[in-house]
DNA sequence: AACTCGGGGCA
DNA sequence: TGCCCAGAGTT
């Protein structure tokens, strides 16, 4: 396998893109890095990082952050656990650890937010620990070089892949390492149309001599997307709009939304204007008729998204959301919504924009 | 072990 | 459309 480290160290030395993480062994740098890219491509957290970093420059900025200014910072990113799990250790290094990152596996790993994956790849890159990373171009690169036909997504072929990784480890420098492995995978050994004609490893790939790089790595199980109707609620006047905030265990929490009503099929439009949710919305005669949007179609990896909003024009907002927010429309873009949300948003609400 | 958490890019 | 992305937490 020395030929394999050799030749991709190599190609890392000549193709790595410069990236504003690499340029740093500050770890809470590496750390927020790591974070944004999790199920994340490169190009689409890039400006998330930079204007994060530049929001919160250092991890006790961070720990003073409101819950919405973070999840504005978030917002369209996905996956908004990671910024509350963020903002929580961020409150956990500040206080405990005096702002000092922890450099061990063990303590790192611990951290909310932080698996297997993040762990090693922090304390490898800041810290130069001997801990290899296995993320979704590990799993391509070693399944397609090495020929491993394990399932990358159940427990036993984990942690095969782990056990290969850390063999492979060069413990001379595993921040860089890693970081080739992935970055390799990432631009050479790509999951469709992978480069081979340019691949400096293809004369020892078992995918390329087995003609198997369509089908490594395997997955045992496939994804299934169930359909949910959302509508929502629209309620104004000249000045305000109700809006509430998401919660309980479910997509989207601890973003904003209008008041919501949920069904497993979509609404007729009749029953739609005499469900009693718009009753909340005291619709009188001075008020104009609901507007029924067009459905919106939100596609997600587990489920499709099919929303419509009912807007209600009141001459004037009664006091009846109990459970609601009252806002006032010009401040509307300080708020986190979902991108299906901030969609309606930007074509239905004048203003500025952020 | 199986589910669930987002959004965007690609063929 | 289905699959994937510098995965992690919950049940």
């Amino acid at each position: 396998m020395e030929y394999f480290k050799e030749a991709l160290y190599q190609w890392y030395h000549c193709h790595k893109r410069d990236l504003p993480w690499r340029s740093t062994r500050d770890p809470y740098l590496i750390w927020v890095s790591e974070i944004i890219l999790q199920q994340t491509r490169v190009d689409q957290g890039l400006p998330y990082y930079e204007r994060f970093i530049r929001q919160f420059p250092d991890v006790h900025v961070l720990s003073q952050a409101s819950d919405d200014h973070l999840m504005k910072q978030w917002e369209g990113l996905g996956y908004y656990s990671r910024a509350r799990h963020l903002h929580a250790t961020a409150k956990i290094i500040s206080e405990r650890y005096q702002g000092k990152f922890p450099s061990d596996y063990a303590t790192v790993r611990s951290l909310k937010g932080i698996g297997d994956y993040t762990a090693a790849a922090i304390v490898s890159i800041a810290f130069g620990a001997p801990c290899a990373v296995v993320d979704g171009n590990v799993y391509r690169v070693l399944s397609r070089f090495l020929g491993i036909k394990d399932p990358i997504d159940t427990p036993g072929g984990k942690k095969r892949f782990q056990q290969v990784a850390e063999e492979l480890l060069d413990r001379n420098n595993p921040g860089m390492h890693n970081q080739a492995l992935m970055e390799f995978g990432a631009l050479c050994c790509t999951p469709r149309n992978p480069g081979c004609q340019t691949c400096p490893l293809v004369s020892g790939c078992y995918a390329f001599q087995h003609k198997l790089k369509e089908t490594l790595p395997v997955k045992s199980k496939r994804i299934q997307r169930k359909i949910r109707y959302f509508y929502f609620l629209v309620a104004e006047d000249k000045e305000q709009v109700i809006i509430e905030k998401r919660t309980g265990s479910d997509i989207w929490k601890h973003l904003y939304q209008f008041p919501l009503l949920e069904q497993d099929y979509p609404a007729d439009e009749q029953l739609l204007l005499s469900m009693p949710f718009l009753n909340r919305s005291t619709v009188n005669h001075e008020d104009t008729l609901p507007e029924i949007s067009r459905e919106y179609i939100h596609q997600l990896t587990h489920q499709e998204i099919r929303a419509r909003f009912i807007r209600v024009k009141h001459r004037r907002l009664a006091d009846n959301f109990p459970d609601g927010i009252r806002i006032n429309k010009a401040e509307i873009h300080t708020f986190a919504f979902p991108v299906l949300i901030r969609n309606y948003i930007q074509k239905n609400f004048p203003g500025e924009h952020r």
